[in-house]
DNA sequence: ATTATACTTGTTTGCTACAAGCAATTAAAA
DNA sequence: TTTTAATTGCTTGTAGCAAACAAGTATAAT
């Protein structure tokens, strides 16, 4: 007559090893997380709320991640880790504009299949300024890698032949990242206006293309 | 034998209004505010520090501003308030990229001449993202104010034959905001490198005088 | 003198952070 | 294999603190 747990089943069937455990309360606290950050913002998540609606106690966000920050920096980390691979990806065999182009509309694309995710990120990224140590670091560090991935792309193309060597890489690089996060506030704080924000990548393109093509080949 | 109070003499001197002593106590919290945000961040800014390291109790900030959110919108609002006067008079008589030009530099001064006060506005901005409805509209309201002065400027210069009429003004002063934003977070995370900054600043000079030139006079 | 306004103090509620404990898995010994 | 010990995931208990609000005091206005 043994019959399977019938109140939390996906979590309780079978036998699960430590990191299969692991693995899934992360998981779940990842996804609630996130959900109440974009709901309700960071000062109102709360360690308890995360616990518990991730299927667990009070106690279990605490106890995993030490803190709020260490939270955050937790979702920070899994969503900008996600990110920089599928990056990667779509800029591979890529330099230069071709790259740059490549990029913005990836990161589009990004945010319109999991808006969520990309959202907490972003909300956490800013909210890092107002300094909790810990956070600014993991970001600063995720900053460090985007300008040193788009200097390279930029240099490349330079050896390439596709860009001047008059363009300055890193001040170009900077700018574009740049740009970027302000195209990302502003989708952040108007997620509706669609046309507005291709208008935004449209010109960031136009700018790119221009600055990249100064003096140039 | 009559002797100035010792304790805190510039509060308690003479008889003041109940006009006056509302200036100084939102003065005295203002600057602890920005202080206190600037050195700790929002999260570890509590409402009894800012009024007693105002110089007043415990309670006073909670009772004057009602919450942690309604302190912070007074902060916003006094500096970007003065920030708005302070733009009108220096593109008074402008228009098109001249204005554009000027609010760049103003900007520029602005933050030099009171890094903290700058600091405290743009982290609270940054923040509001992570809604806290309140917040979220004082800047929002700020904002679209901005947005219609860059958005006249270009007009005007339009108007004036400046400018191509092909240009869509408000999507470019849209993106300008957009990469003001991302030059000041830039700053905040980086408040050392005035060189690099000063080159975004250039860069983004360069944009937006190329996008107002385009197909234009 | 009375009212209004600035400011203070007392109290409730809820969260973080941490300590201590329980329960399941894994590793080692018999 | 069986038994035992150690590790690890997770829960519960608690101290300390801050936000929010109520009630009170002191100072200025009428």
């Amino acid at each position: 007559m043994q019959q399977p747990c019938l109140t939390s089943p996906a979590k309780s069937l079978p036998r699960k090893s430590h990191a299969e455990r692991l693995e899934l309360s992360d998981s779940a606290m990842f996804d609630a997380a996130v959900k109440l950050i974009v709901e309700q913002g960071t000062a109102k998540t709360t360690l308890k709320a995360v616990g518990e609606s991730a299927g667990y106690s009070r106690g279990l966000a605490g106890s995993r991640f030490n803190s709020k920050a260490g939270l955050y920096c937790f979702v920070i980390r899994r969503v900008a880790d996600y990110w920089l691979d599928v990056m990667k990806k779509e800029t591979r065999n890529k330099s230069g504009y071709e790259a740059i182009h490549a990029t913005i509309d990836a990161h589009y694309q990004f945010s319109k299949k999991t808006p969520d995710s990309v959202r907490a990120l972003y909300i956490l990224w800013f909210e890092s300024i107002g300094l909790d140590s810990d956070m600014r670091d993991v970001v600063a560090a995720i900053h460090r890698r985007r300008l040193s991935d788009v200097t390279e792309w930029i240099t490349q193309g330079i050896g390439a032949g596709k860009i001047s060597p008059d363009v300055e890489a890193r001040a170009v690089a900077q700018y574009f990242l740049t740009s970027m996060f302000g195209i990302v506030y502003q989708w952040l704080i108007d997620p509706g206006q669609e046309r507005e924000i291709e208008n935004l990548h449209d010109n960031l393109k136009i700018s790119m293309r221009y600055l990249l093509s100064k003096s140039g080949a």
